[in-house]
DNA sequence: GTAGGGTTAG
């Protein structure tokens, strides 16, 4: 009936067979939703589940309004149930998975073979190993334990929880071991590091998929193991955009942005077009780079993908590919063409600003963040507090170190009294910089007394500049306290020569190589070149005061 | 209508 009215009005397009294959937006969910209330559900009986199903399933982000109508279903039957619960398990909740399975318990319906697959997908999403057992025991006391696909999706779960054992035990136990928990298994021992194992799952595979293969690489990429990853690359009979993204990430995760770039041409070479999962790893290596023209024909790329609306993922990748490429302006176009914002968004560009000396929009935009009332966290403050350092705001830092910990609760890290000090110091406030660090309730690391020792340097304070190289030697002392210790050993035994290959370790090591580390053990007069060291910076500093 | 692989920043 549906079927027909609508083909009436839209002749010539192509004929659809279901509702939810022809639903690809809330709107048209919506509008499929109000035709059925219009003519009344008698007119087709399988409209609403139709309907369900592409909210729940099909379209994505559209979960919200599968609840909605699966609220008003007084009985819903088993298949209406299960979908429910596919659809959030892949969710960004899954844990209402969960409750609408308790609520089918508590309405003694009884779960069926589809049942179990969809519960423990949100398990596993959820790393939820108690409740995962749980459906481990309803699915045997339903007597479906030897189902093929309930079976394979405990395996998922317990190999992707880290219950390897289990996993194994389930893997070893099946009469038939098909690719696919096989694949699942390697993958669980590839995650936790055991690629020794993992290997030979994989070189004992009777049959080889894709997945297999791209399940061994990644277990490579992860480790770190890039030259083994790329050996099986080599040797792959077919690739896939998961075989190459698994590749670059890889690159990029070891910080050889190059050679991700060298193979995102490779792959655009052979025909394989790269999808967003490609394009953030790529986003990711032209910021490292500082490649701004790599970045730009990534951008280009990725427009040509989605046309469209931006992930929020790939927005924020990108606001930080253009901040740290140095063109805010850019950065700034795509924050305000983003129609969907979270606190990252704010953050890349918040702090893109600040690092840019542009500090009056940066704290305006962080003033406009709360107006909205998106709760800033402990990243934000990095930003904004770089941003006033940079302005010269003592005052209105302070503040913002203070609404922190005040009304956001946020503990400062080393980064945030960092750069108080940075801000402190900055504005000649030296003798504040000093008491605030004394006052910190963690401990200041070196970058800290050195902050407050360059702010020393172009005020020119003698007294506090040794008190605070002072601090910075103790610091110092600490750091290659190990060696020290292992050298001291060695002495009141008598070994000599350990004491000197000691000596030597620490030499070649650069404990006491470090930069600045000769200052600061040096006497006073080499402190002093330090301090009136005549940089230009310096000399301009002090005569504009 | 069911199971396995890849995801920014700080």
């Amino acid at each position: 009936m549906i079927r027909k009215r609508t083909n009436d009005r839209s002749a010539n397009r192509p004929q659809r067979s279901t509702i939810w294959q022809k639903c690809t937006s809330l709107r048209a969910l919506k509008e499929a939703h109000a035709f059925v209330l219009v003519n009344g559900f008698n007119s087709n009986p399988s409209a609403l589940r139709e309907i369900i199903f592409a909210g729940a399933v099909t379209i994505s982000g559209t979960i919200e309004y599968a609840h909605q109508l699966f609220a008003h279903i007084t009985e819903p039957d088993n298949f209406i149930w299960n979908t429910m619960i596919r659809g959030s398990a892949q969710s960004p909740d899954p844990l209402n998975a969960i409750s609408i399975y308790k609520r089918m318990e508590d309405r003694h319906v009884k779960p069926d073979n589809f049942t179990f697959p969809f519960v423990l997908k949100a398990c596993t999403r959820l790393s939820w190993v108690k409740m995962g057992f749980g459906f481990h025991g309803k699915v045997v006391k339903y007597g479906f334990q030897s189902n093929t696909f309930i079976r394979n999706t405990l395996i998922y779960f317990h190999a992707n929880c880290g219950e390897l054992s289990v996993a194994r035990a389930l893997f070893d136990e099946s009469a038939k071991r098909d690719v696919v928990p096989w694949s699942a298994l390697t993958a669980g021992y590839a995650r936790r590091g055991e690629l020794g194992i993992a290997r030979q799952l994989f070189d004992e595979m009777p049959v080889r998929d894709l997945v297999s293969w791209n399940v061994m690489i990644t277990g490579y990429v992860k480790q770190g193991e890039m030259e083994s990853a790329r050996k099986l690359f080599n040797k792959v009979p077919k690739r896939d955009v998961v075989t190459w993204n698994a590749m670059i990430a890889g690159y990029v995760l070891c910080g050889l942005n190059e050679q991700a770039l060298e193979m995102f041409e490779e792959m655009g070479s052979v025909g394989e077009r790269p999808d967003e999962v490609t394009i953030l790893s790529l986003l990711s290596a032209c910021a490292d780079l500082g490649n701004l023209d790599a970045g730009q024909k990534i951008h280009c790329n990725l427009l040509e993908i989605c046309s469209g609306d931006l992930s929020i993922l790939l927005g924020n990748a990108l606001i930080d590919m253009y901040a740290k490429c140095g063109n805010i302006e850019r950065a700034l176009d795509v924050f305000r063409g983003m129609r969907d914002r979270d606190v990252s968004t704010w953050n890349s560009v918040i702090g893109g600003l600040a690092f840019h000396g542009h500090a009056k929009e940066s704290i305006d935009l962080f003033i406009k963040m709360r107006r909205l009332k998106v709760r800033p966290n402990e990243i934000t403050f990095v930003g904004v507090l770089v941003a006033c350092s940079h302005a010269g705001k003592v005052e209105e830092g302070r503040g913002y170190f203070n609404l922190m910990k005040n009304e956001y609760k946020i503990e400062p890290n080393i980064r945030h009294c960092g750069c108080m000090v940075d801000l402190l110091g900055r504005a000649g406030q030296l003798k504040e910089a000093f008491e605030f660090i004394d006052s910190m309730e963690i401990e200041p690391n070196a970058i800290v007394w050195r902050t407050l020792l360059g702010a020393c340097r172009i005020h020119g304070n003698v007294e506090l500049a040794r008190r605070a190289n002072e601090r910075l030697l103790e610091m110092r002392r600490d750091q290659s306290g190990d060696y020290v210790l292992l050298s001291n050993i060695y002495a009141s035994r008598g070994e000599w020569d350990g004491v000197e290959k000691m000596r030597k370790l620490m030499d070649d090591s650069g404990v006491r190589k470090e930069p600045g580390f000769s200052l600061i053990e040096a006497d006073d007069r080499a402190l002093m070149q330090f301090l009136f060291d005549s940089k230009p910076q310096w000399k301009s500093r002090i005569s504009n005061r």
